[in-house]
DNA sequence: TTAATATGTTTGGTATAGCCAAACACCATT
DNA sequence: AATGGTGTTTGGCTATACCAAACATATTAA
């Protein structure tokens, strides 16, 4: 493994990346120079070089001048973000595949991978008229409460999801999160068993979702899709109906990336979890 | 303005990010260390170095470990990005534009959106002495006899122009008015083979607007700008030379959002209107 | 097998350049 | 005027970013 020692970092880059994440969490606002350079415990000279630097390559912007001069997200950003998804092939099968399914079912429906433990959003397509449930590209969902983040643990070999879930942790995002490692492992085997995770009002109350794995040539896990709903409208049309819709629309991925289809993935598995 | 001097910049963090755009250049396969050094004209170790720090912090993402280890954008971008294109406002950016074309053609400015059917503005800069046009904040403009709104309704296909027409119907604001439809499409035909479309005393008489749409990075017309004032005032500086400066504005705010200019953006839409 | 030549990783030593403190310019307040 | 905020600019100290070179590892060729 790449070793975590500071000696292999360049320091001042580091620093210039974290006052990045640190001008995003700013959000529209934006941030000020003595507000950042305080923030990162940072001389306002060298906090100033670094905006400057940020600056000349369109990752941060400003916005007025002088007195109240604010930084924000640059443009730069928005062309390496678009690359960095073009770049993730699945989400580029994955959307055509997702608009059928959410005109099937009538949901929003998402397409997530796995990275470092959490399952980050990389394709999208809303139901039409739907609420707009905050399904953001890039967002790290929880793997312990989202359809996609349990749908991508129950592939895993049980070790590694414990690992994941010990780093993430089980934080209580709503009554009906499961927050102890041995519920959720039961709810993983149910999910191996059914071939969709279910998230049940986990995450938000009133909100349901309904996810499956999608496998690539190698047979492992290459993301997950999940639709999303109120909940009352999933009963309506059949919890079963719809993860089986579901399934059917992963299977079509897999299949265009020369995977396996979930039932086949999963039947090894499957045999090691039943008798237990 | 700020300093260009590389005095007030950070080289290592700048070469960092240059690092960053030389892997965005290599796409889908990413690139290796000892390529990328070369590149950059850097040592290896050196490069190295910047790697790990990159990926530390998950800008960039590895596949691949030991001989032929790859690197290329990782998800950290996705999500800055995507929050990026939520932080940029129009006026924002639009505003200090504004200022410019104001100082240069001595009238006031405006900057709106499209909301069903309606031209609203969001930015507005007086010209200093000039009357006070009534451009409040938040005015909800008709799209058939103001400078924005046709601009607006030139972008959309004709079927969407007409249907919006049909909701907001064509009142007659002033003996100027265009109040048939035809009449009006065929301005909004002239307005595309112009580059920036005319209010004639449309809405007030005695009063003029020359008006051109801002695109962003999708192509599509994300608002309109425009300047207003008495027709005499317009007529003595050329309309036409006005017409251009206001274009020559309007492809500022257009390129700060990543998107097209007038001429660009409409080049295929004048195609297919010419010959009818 | 052995050698050769790629790759990525690790190591000191040195000069660079990044950082701080402080002064400066500017704009709001009071 | 005076005060207390901004952002900008300056010198000087020293931390640190960089290079060269050695090391480890893997693929190729003889």
């Amino acid at each position: 493994m790449a070793t975590t020692d500071d000696r292999y970092r360049v320091q001042s880059l580091g620093r210039g990346l974290e006052l990045l994440d640190l001008i995003a969490r700013r959000g529209r606002e934006g941030g000020r120079l003595s507000d950042l350079a305080r923030e990162i415990s940072l001389s306002k000279a060298a906090c100033y070089a670094m905006l400057q630097t940020l600056l000349a390559r369109g990752y941060i912007a400003d916005r007025g001048k002088g007195i109240e001069r604010r930084y924000r997200l640059g443009m730069t950003l928005v062309r390496l973000g678009e690359q960095a998804i073009g770049n993730i092939a699945l989400s580029d099968i994955a959307v055509p595949v997702l608009r059928d399914l959410t005109a099937a079912v009538g949901l929003t429906s998402r397409v997530a991978v796995l990275d470092d433990g959490y399952a980050v959003v990389v394709g999208r397509v809303d139901a039409p008229g739907a609420i707009r449930f905050d399904a953001a590209l890039g967002r790290r969902e929880l793997p312990h409460c989202s359809a996609v983040g349990k749908a991508l643990l129950a592939s895993l070999p049980s070790e590694q999801a414990r690992a994941i879930l010990h780093r993430t942790g089980l934080p209580e995002r709503s009554p009906h999160t499961l927050t102890t490692e041995s519920a959720l492992m039961h709810d993983l085997a149910d999910t191996l068993r059914r071939g969709y995770a279910i998230d049940d009002e986990e995450d938000t109350e009133g909100v349901m979702c309904v996810g499956a794995c999608v496998f690539d040539r190698s047979g492992a896990a290459a993301g997950a899709i999940s639709v999303t709903g109120l909940k009352q409208r999933i009963l309506d049309r059949g919890t079963d109906i719809v993860g089986h819709a579901v399934i059917r629309h992963a299977d079509r991925i897999s299949a265009a990336m020369g995977g396996p289809p979930v039932a086949e993935a999963w039947r090894e598995r499957r045999a090691g979890q039943q008798p237990a």
